[in-house]
DNA sequence: AACTATTTATAAGA
DNA sequence: TTCTTATAAATAGTT
């Protein structure tokens, strides 16, 4: 960006690269703080001028002390052993806060400092995200609910299987006899009562149909 | 730089926003590489987005090579922060996952992992916080809204005041022509024609009250 | 992710 | 440092 090309080193004049330096510092700044503001993130920025000056730039919020604290630090020691530690412990905890304060936020809390713009963003997040939960719960309720109906279904015909087999190994004479004593349970998950029973003939004993090969309450199913 | 000028404040299009971000970071991050090299600097810079993903560029030079073994030493041997340092690193990042996963789910991302019970509670979690923010929200815009009011209502009466002041000071005749003159702009900001014209005549030249104290469309109010 | 019309940054010079 | 100006570079809006 000028009257020329620049190779990207280290430029050897002294006088050129302290001008430079400050007309880069000036336009790293001003950067730094335009995507802080258009795009709502945040920035720390700080430069150090061959002769130890410092300048920096940090969005408003005061969480990046410790890091800029601790930069200066840094070059008061410059301890390599050091360099990991106080380069990154600050910014890692700094970062556990924002995530926790966001965190806050997406539950409702400390809502106060937010402004009208950030609220209302924080809600259309929230909305979409509690469409997201619901939808993503009522899928998981339809597989459940399909899975226990298959697991009915398989355990119903187990049930028929074995109740047909008890009916044909059981005695002609007591067939009567198991018919009259689980109807009542009959009835109770079929939740209608016997057909065969014949309730309009005055109260006189029914007539199971205890010749058939299996319970009287299957061959509706057989006979559909 | 583009296609048109931009204004200095929030993206509210989200889209636009992410994708300004994305575009600025790289070239923020190229330009503070740029002066670290040309000019021999010493640059950190971190960005943080709302979401709170981290970039970051550092350029650490060699500035401080002369710098006493001895001191070097010193820091070495004080292995207290080497301790700190290895124990705590690990606990830092695993709690920033923890953390980063959770902002995840409370903006309905990675779900799949969660029970039906978890997100039973997440859901519940997140339509309270709905309705904090809501409130909030509107609390916000109730001071708001009677902030304006209070406000325009001290400018109207300011307003009065001076129009009062003028028509004192305007001789009788020319009272008609400013009132013909101003009715339109009077009508725009009051949203109902005077009334004193005398609409039904049939076309006739009004009779504005001219020779009272104050404009016409002030003795409504006194009136009532 | 590429393109391109514009705006912006800045190198050189004063 | 500051100003000016020609030019390189960044990027907003678009495809």
């Amino acid at each position: 960006m000028g009257r020329g090309r620049v190779q990207m080193k280290r430029i050897e004049n002294k006088v050129s690269r302290q001008v430079t330096f400050s007309k880069r510092r000036t336009g790293l700044l001003k950067k730094a703080h335009e995507i802080s503001v258009l795009c709502d993130a945040e920035v720390a920025l700080i430069v150090f001028s061959t002769k130890g000056k410092l300048f920096h730039m940090e969005s408003i919020l005061e969480k990046y002390e410790s890091y800029s604290r601790a930069e200066r630090q840094l070059v008061a020691t410059n301890s390599e052993s050091q360099i990991n530690w106080t380069l990154e412990y600050p910014k890692l905890t700094a970062r556990i806060e924002v995530l926790q304060r966001n965190i806050r936020h997406y539950v409702g809390e400390d809502l106060d400092p937010l402004s009208l713009r950030e609220l209302q963003s924080l809600e259309q997040q929230i909305d979409t995200a509690l469409k997201r939960i619901r939808s993503r719960k009522n899928q998981l309720m339809h597989e459940s609910i399909s899975e226990l109906q298959k697991k009915q279904k398989s355990l119903q015909e187990q049930n028929n299987l074995l109740a047909k087999k008890e009916w044909q190994e059981m005695p002609i004479q007591r067939r009567c006899s198991y018919i009259r004593a689980t109807e009542t349970e009959h009835n109770y998950f079929c939740s209608e009562p016997f057909q065969a029973r014949g309730a309009d003939n005055g109260g006189a004993q029914p007539h199971p149909p205890a010749n058939t090969m299996m319970p009287p309450w299957m061959l509706r199913h057989v006979n559909q």
